[in-house]
DNA sequence: CAATGGTATATCGCATACTATTTTCGGGCA
DNA sequence: TGCCCGAAAATAGTATGCGATATACCATTG
């Protein structure tokens, strides 16, 4: 964790103490090493990576507020736990945020703001053909936050990217078999096809389809005629 | 700021001072006593307040987080400056959260729901006549809050509470003229009578009228045939 | 006079130490 | 045996101090 003499001297201090930590306790979540309801201990994890419970602080501050951990006070942190219903509550609003992002999309109808997309997906393919299950989720969550900076609205943006944090940590929890993931991944493609066709009909009803799926309908979109039926009938 | 003897006593310390320097510099903000771009010094507000920076440092962590201060590394924090485009883009998001929240209520079409929403309109329509420009400004908040809240998805509340801060914000800013004030007022009424008569339709429509408005039209909705006219139509 | 460099000051980042509260756990009692 | 209570341990909240970095100001030079 300490900086090398080389970067002390350079004056190289890019992230601070509390940044790293933050980083390092969020991928430990994201990537399953914590898992919900694990206790999180503020003095545990300082003396882990060798800096005082300060930055730590920090850290966890900045993690609770982006949904990822449950601060009680005067008492211990834990990694949040989402039921259920929280998760149908979240893809619903990751339906809506998203439906907004890929209008902006269509709507700008700009092949350089969808290439990240393009490879986005591209990576989460190959992700999975190589059965590297984490780094598909990685490359997915890629994609979706490219849709959100793509569209030009930088709070729409910053939203998004805090608020994906509690997707993934859902991805995670879900335990998604691999053929529901394979068929993901082939919605990416056909989501971008889809916006360069400029069908913002039936962009928005794959998005349902992709983000809400199994989870029960609470968010339906009606379907409309010539909307989105199965995959590459654009 | 510090508590009274007796408050130690009982151990009534509901908040933390960090909890307590947070509201407080949040009021600040939202009030106009700190403006766009001042200044703020952890040193300074912790002796204003007669406590130890690390409170502070935490309340501000969190101010910053919620999008309303600035905080530069190694030096100091800003309260943050929203431009014309930033302040559009905001609009823009919240439409479509408040769409999304407001859906949700026509679909539930529960009276019980929208009791607070009458509350709070009313409250504001006071505010305004008694010329307590702020008390309006308060109660505008909580009517849309109370429709977040009403919508029955708690994602969508907690994300729409954190990103109010950041509306509350601009309306400081914007200095909008009374008159204005006066035709917003009316709107959360005939928002309300929208709902209850289940047109989800023309609710979209005001809604964007509401929020919208004179930013320039960017998330446009179709006018629907029966849509929204003027005030009582239903 | 403008630009550049250097020094002083302002301010933050983090470590350490102390305090207050919560949690845990074991022993006494019904 | 189960429950309550109290003490001890665990843990977070806050204060203070030091070191590092950024900012501001002034002198020097072209």
């Amino acid at each position: 964790m300490a900086l090398s003499p080389t970067e002390r001297a350079i004056g190289l201090m890019r992230q601070s103490y509390a940044d790293q930590v933050y980083n390092h306790i969020k991928a430990m979540i994201l990537s399953g090493n914590l898992r919900q309801g694990d206790k999180i201990v503020e003095d545990k994890i300082a003396k882990r990576f060798g800096v005082s419970r300060t930055p730590i602080r920090e850290a966890l501050t900045r993690l609770q507020l982006y949904g990822l951990v449950h601060l009680q006070p005067r008492s211990y942190a834990e990694v949040v736990t989402i039921d259920g219903s929280e998760a149908r509550d979240i893809a619903d609003v990751r339906f809506h945020l998203e439906r907004m992002a890929f209008g902006l999309l269509v709507e700008r109808n700009d092949a350089a703001t969808i290439e990240p997309l393009q490879r986005a997906a591209a990576d989460a393919r190959r992700a999975l053909d190589g059965g590297d299950r984490a780094g598909y989720f990685e490359h997915d969550s890629t994609f979706h936050i490219a849709a959100a900076e793509g569209s030009g609205n930088g709070e729409l943006a910053l939203l998004y990217r805090r608020f994906e944090n509690k997707v993934q940590l859902l991805r995670i929890a879900q335990e998604v078999p691999i053929e529901r993931l394979e068929i993901y991944a082939q919605q990416h493609f056909d989501l971008i096809d889809l916006v360069a066709a400029g069908r913002g009909a039936a962009v928005d009803e794959l998005l349902n389809v992709h983000i809400i799926h199994d989870l029960g309908p609470r968010s339906a979109v009606a379907s409309a005629p010539g909307g989105y039926r199965t995959v590459r009938d654009s």
